[in-house]
DNA sequence: TCGACATGAGAATCGGGGTACCGAAAGAGA
DNA sequence: TCTCTTTCGGTACCCCGATTCTCATGTCGA
C-alpha cells in the first residue's frame, strides 16, 4: 500500500478525525478505545450500529459484561498476541454484532484498539488492509495521548501527596494550583483510606479506577493507590446528609472492590471533613489512624465509618506508645497475669469481659458461658489479688484502657 | 586593747579551735552559731551548761523553742542591730542559764552569733572586751566558711538539676560527678515534688530545709526550691516498704510545711521509682505531672501520692492538647449543653454524675437530690438528645473521658 | 501409703434493694 | 388553653450479694 492508496498517512488534529477518517474509508462504524476499553473517539453519522456499542458510547466505556464475553471467546488474547485484524462473531447475549478488531501496539505493548462493525457490509480483505493501516495512524496519536496522560496522572498525583502532606501553607494556593490541573477543589473536603490485606498490584489500579470513579453518591476527587492503601479525597460537606452518603459509600466501596478483587479489602474509614484544603492532611491522617485501629479492634470499631466514632480509641496508639515508652505496666493486671499463669485460671478474661459488659454480672457470666455466682467467686478473687476497687470508676476505666492497650501493643508487632 | 592584750589576733586552722580560746579566755563554755542557729562549734572541757546547751550542741542547732522565746524577749532583734555583747537572763521555762551572746555581723548583716554562759561566774566588762573581739576574729572565720558554703550549695544545686533535666548521659557519670561534691547517689531514687500556692520567699527557703532534712522515714538526697515548687531527690527502694516510708514523708511535709509555712503548700507527689541516675528526669516529669493533676482534680486525685495511682489521669494533659490541637468536641456533650443552655436543664451535670457513680442510678440521684425516676427520666432524655447508647461502655467512657477532659480545659488556663 | 486438713473453685438458696414501667400531677411555653 | 416537659409516687420483677455447702486438688505428718 503506497502513500496515495493510505488515507491515514497524514496528520490528525484529533482522535475523532481520525476516527470519522477510518469510518468513511471503510464504510463502517468505527470506535476507538485505549487499553482498558475506554472509548476514546467514535465516527459519526454511522447509520446503525448495535446496542454494544451505543453502550460503550453513552458510559464512555466498553459494559463490563460485554469486555468479560469477549476474554471468555478469546478476542482479547487474541488481539493482544497479533497487529492482525481479528475477526469477531456476534454474541447476542450482549448485544454484540459481528465486527473486526484490531489492535494498537507499541513493541508488543498493546495501546488500545479499534472496532470496525459489520453492519452495513462485510469487510473485505482491502477493508482489513485499511484498518490495519488506521491502526499504525492511531498509535502515534495515542502515544502522544498516553504521555500527556501520563504526566497529566503525575501532576495530579503529586498534588495529591501534595495535599496529603501538608505540603500547601494555605487553602487558596492549594486550590490554584489545583485549578490548574483541571480540579476544583470544593469547600469541603474528606479522606477516605481503604486498606488492603496486601500491597495492590499494578494490574488492579484499573478496576479500582473504575470503582472509584463510579459513585454516584459522593464525588471523588482524587485517588492514588499506594502500597496496599487506596486514598481517596472527596468533596464532603457538613451535616448528616454528608454522613449518609459517606457512608454508603464506603459501603459500597468495601463491597465491590471486595467482589472484584482477589486482594480483599481489610478495611475503610474516612478522616473529618475539612473546609481548608490545606487541612486535607489532618483528615488524610485520622482516615489512616482510623484504618489502623479498626484492623486492631475489628470486634469493637468494625461497625466505624468516621473518625469522630472513634472516641477513646483514637487515642490508643498514644496509649500504646507511652506504654512502651515508660515501660508501663498495670500493677493489677501483672498480678492477675501471674495468678492465671500459675494456677492455669482466666481472671484477666473473666476482668476484661466483666468490664466489657460493663459490670453486668450477669452478662458477663453468660458470656463467660460460667454460673452468677461463679463469676462473683472470681470478682471478688480479682479485687483481692489485683488490689482493685470495683467501686471505683476511674480504677476500673484504667483497667479497660490498659487491657485495651496490651492487647494492641501485644499483637502490634506484625503491622 | 592591742595585739598582745588580744588572744584572737592570730590565725585560726579551724573554728573549733576559736571556739576553745574564746572558752579558756573568758572561762565560760562557749558555742559558735551561724544566723540560722546551726551549731559551728563549741568550746570543750566544760566543767558545767545548761540544758540548752547541751540540746543545741546534740540537736547541732539551737532548739525551736530556745530560738523563739529569744525572739519574744527580744534578744534575738537586739542582738542584729548591735555588735555589742547582749546580756542574756536565764529562762528557765527553756533550760537556758544566765549568758551573754554577741553578734558576729558584716555590714548591717548578721553572720552568726557567739554565745558565753556565765555558770561558773559572772562575766566582767573586760570578757565583754574580750567577746568583741572574738566576735571579729570569727567574722573571718565565718565569711571564708560561708563562701565556701555558698559556692557549695551552687554546686549541689547545679547538680541535682542536671539531675532533674537528664544532662547527664549515664548513671555511672552521674554518681561520680556527685560524689566529688560529697554526695552518694543510691541505687533507687525517686524525686518528690511539692506545689505551693504562691512562690517561696527566699526567708522561708531556711524553714524548709530544716524540715525536709530533719525527715527520718526517708533520706532526702538533694532538695531544691524553684518558684512555687519544692523539689526533693530521695533515696528509694522497690517494694510497699518504701512506699508506706515515701507516703508518710509526703504526708509529714506537707502537714510541717502546712503549720509553719503561711504560704501552705496545695500538694505533693513522688514519681516513679529510678534504679538508674540518668532516669532521676523521668521521676521528675512524673512528679510534676502528679502534682499539676491533682491541682486539677483534687477531688478525684487528691489523695494520690505516687505517680502509678493516676491512672488513667495521667493521660490527660495530653487529651487537653490533643481537644485544642483539633478542635475537637464530643458532639453529644455539644447537643446535651446547648439543650441545658436553651431550656435551663442540668443534662450535663446529671450525665457527670450518674458516669461518676457508675451507672449506679440510686446513687446519682441521692447525689444529685432528686428521686430515682427523674433521674432515669433524665438518663432517656440524655440518651436521645444526646445520642447515647449507655449500653455501649466504649461510649461511656469515651463521655467520661470528655468530660474530664473538658473539665480540665475550662480551667487550666490559669495554671 | 494413708487420712487429716487447708485451700481453691464453683453452685444453691434467699432476702433486700435497685430498676423498669406505668401513671398522675405540676410546671413551662406557645 | 393545650401540649410538652419534668417530676415523682407506686408496684412488680429481677438482679446482687451474702451465706453456706459441695467437690476437687494439694500438702502435710504419721
Amino acid at each position: 500500500m503506497n502513500a496515495d492508496t493510505n488515507p491515514f498517512n497524514r496528520h490528525f488534529d484529533h482522535l475523532e478525525t481520525l476516527a470519522d477518517t477510518i469510518g468513511e474509508s471503510l464504510r463502517a462504524p468505527v470506535t476507538i478505545e485505549d487499553a482498558g476499553h475506554r472509548l476514546l473517539a467514535y465516527s459519526k453519522h454511522d447509520p446503525k450500529t448495535d446496542p454494544a456499542r451505543i453502550a460503550t458510547i453513552i458510559g464512555r466505556r466498553v459494559p463490563e459484561n460485554v469486555v468479560g464475553s469477549l476474554w471468555r471467546d478469546g478476542v482479547i488474547p487474541k488481539l493482544m498476541e497479533t497487529d492482525e485484524p481479528v475477526r469477531v462473531r456476534s454474541i447476542d447475549e450482549v448485544g454484540l454484532g459481528d465486527r473486526v478488531a484490531v489492535s494498537i501496539r507499541q513493541n508488543g505493548r498493546v495501546l488500545g484498539y479499534i472496532w470496525a462493525l459489520e453492519v452495513e457490509r462485510k469487510l473485505d480483505d482491502d477493508a482489513l488492509h485499511l484498518l490495519k493501516a488506521a491502526a499504525e495512524a492511531a498509535k502515534i496519536k495515542l502515544l502522544r495521548l498516553q504521555s500527556q496522560k501520563r504526566k497529566e496522572d503525575e501532576e495530579r498525583r503529586d498534588l495529591f501527596w501534595e495535599l496529603l502532606t501538608d505540603r500547601h501553607p494555605s487553602g487558596p494556593q492549594a486550590k490554584t494550583k489545583a485549578e490548574s490541573l483541571g480540579i476544583r477543589i470544593p469547600d469541603a473536603t474528606a479522606v477516605v483510606v481503604v486498606q488492603f490485606a496486601a500491597d495492590v498490584e499494578e494490574a488492579l489500579h484499573q478496576s479500582i479506577h473504575y470503582i472509584v470513579t463510579s459513585s454516584r453518591r459522593v464525588r471523588p476527587l482524587l485517588h492514588v493507590v499506594s502500597g496496599s492503601q487506596l486514598i481517596v479525597l472527596t468533596e464532603a460537606s457538613a451535616g448528616p446528609r454528608f454522613e449518609a452518603d459517606a457512608s454508603e459509600f464506603v459501603g459500597s466501596l468495601l463491597r465491590q472492590l471486595g467482589e472484584r478483587l482477589a486482594n480483599a479489602p481489610l478495611a475503610a474509614g474516612i478522616g473529618s471533613v475539612q473546609e481548608d484544603a490545606a487541612a486535607v492532611g489532618q483528615s488524610y491522617r485520622e482516615a489512616l489512624a482510623l484504618v489502623r485501629i479498626k484492623r486492631q479492634f475489628p470486634a469493637e470499631t468494625g461497625a466505624m465509618t468516621f473518625y469522630r466514632e472513634l472516641g477513646f480509641y483514637r487515642h490508643l496508639p498514644y496509649l500504646v506508645e507511652q506504654k512502651k515508652l515508660h515501660r508501663y505496666e498495670n500493677a493489677a493486671l501483672k498480678r492477675l497475669r501471674a495468678y492465671d499463669r500459675e494456677h492455669h485460671a482466666n481472671l484477666v478474661e473473666t476482668l476484661e469481659t466483666f468490664l466489657a459488659r460493663d459490670g453486668n454480672a450477669k452478662e458477663a457470666a453468660d458470656m463467660l458461658h460460667v454460673h452468677a455466682n461463679t463469676l462473683a467467686y472470681r470478682l471478688k478473687r480479682i479485687a483481692e489479688i489485683g488490689g482493685i476497687d470495683f467501686g471505683d470508676v476511674d480504677q476500673k476505666i484504667t483497667l479497660y484502657l490498659d487491657l485495651k492497650t496490651d492487647k494492641w501493643s501485644g499483637t502490634t508487632e506484625r503491622l
